[in-house]
DNA sequence: CAGTGGTCTAGACCACGAT
DNA sequence: TCGTGGTCTAGACCACTGG
């Protein structure tokens, strides 16, 4: 049997014993316990780690993943609700709020004629006080003036509407499955690498404006 | 600098000049190339294999992730329009069709009281002859009795509707980002452990039930 | 300061693929 | 048959974490 395969079965067993286990024995232990090298560990640990099964916290260790929240791209239920439905506490903390010019891309998407200012919103999300997901907004400054100084750790489409009285009416998404990258991973307390569902979306207004 | 940093400094450069380049120089070239060892030219791939830039195929080679579809999950488009959309020429294999009962949860699902037969379809999708998505349709037997002698290359939602009457109203998913199974990894000539999107989409009709 | 993971060296044998 | 990746051994040094 391969290593790895005893390990996901060590480890089966391991969360079956003790639900409440969240940190798995250091590779130097694993290694004794298997006889065997740490090279080795870390390859199976690795794959147990896309399979999601596993995390990393940079040089701290491994843990086990918690429960997932289930999301649902079709349907239209903001972060809150979703985690309240599935019995996770939610919690979104603002990291920063940065003003950028938009690139190359960017400028078309908005049918600009040249680069504009944009904010560029960053937050992270969490449940039962673990930061889950990172976020980052992008709009255009000249579109929502003084958004520096509201309450960005909410709900970011209600400012739109009720300050700014600008509705979403309709959205596009693209999904990547990716590795975290560095700067993500370290907001998110992981060792960047790990697996994430990164998520483009861009939504429209009622003139069919990107927002 | 990092090791898997220079050898993705030299794929970019690699990709740029040949454009055509799909399989990459073996392990043992690279780590030639790069005076290391297969270890760690090995967890390099690893890593590029992770942000879904490269990928493996079984004890055959590393090869180069050519463009991948955009799948928007709220735009209920098929996979034909899609991949035309996007340039590409899609096609639709059947792998089997098996009868199997329905597991405690399937049992739940379709709102049984007990175990019934199902029919478990498997087919592959491609794009441009390269297979990218294994497909596996679950339905009740008694529900589609004759199933297996339709047509089932092409949409199975038209012969439900066509040949059964039944409308797919609604529907609701789950996403999971995990590793490719062992099996379906066969299929799509992957090595297993492939990070990948496992998708559950759960399609009800008319009368809010699940098909 | 001890323990952790992160990175790396220098080999080995095996199963399977292409030829 | 030879080259490929898959799995594994037995170490090493470093950067960072946590007590």
């Amino acid at each position: 049997m391969l290593l790895y395969q005893e390990i996901r079965q060590y480890l089966t067993s391991l969360i079956a014993e003790q639900p409440e286990l969240k940190k798995l024995p250091s590779e130097r232990v694993l290694q004794d316990k298997f006889n065997s090298t740490r090279i080795t560990i870390r390859e199976a640990l690795s794959k147990l780690e896309a399979e999601g099964m596993i995390y990393r916290q940079n040089r701290k260790g491994w843990f086990i993943c918690p429960p997932r929240l289930k999301w649902d791209p079709v349907k239209k239920v903001n972060f809150y609700q979703l985690a309240k439905e599935q019995n996770f506490k939610a919690s979104t903390h603002l990291v920063d709020i940065l003003v950028e010019q938009t690139n190359d891309e960017l400028t078309e998407q908005f049918a600009l004629e040249k680069a504009a200012p944009t904010f560029k919103i960053t937050r992270t999300r969490s449940l039962d006080e673990r930061p889950v997901m990172v976020e980052e907004i992008h709009c255009l400054k000249d579109q929502f003036e003084g958004l520096e100084r509201k309450e960005l750790e909410g709900s970011v489409t209600s400012i739109f509407e009720q300050d700014y009285g600008v509705q979403v009416q309709h959205e596009s998404s693209t999904l990547y499955v990716t590795a975290t990258p560095e700067d993500k991973a370290e907001l998110l307390n992981l060792s960047s690498g790990s697996p994430c569902l990164m998520i483009i979306r861009r939504r429209y207004d009622a003139n069919n404006k990107l927002v």
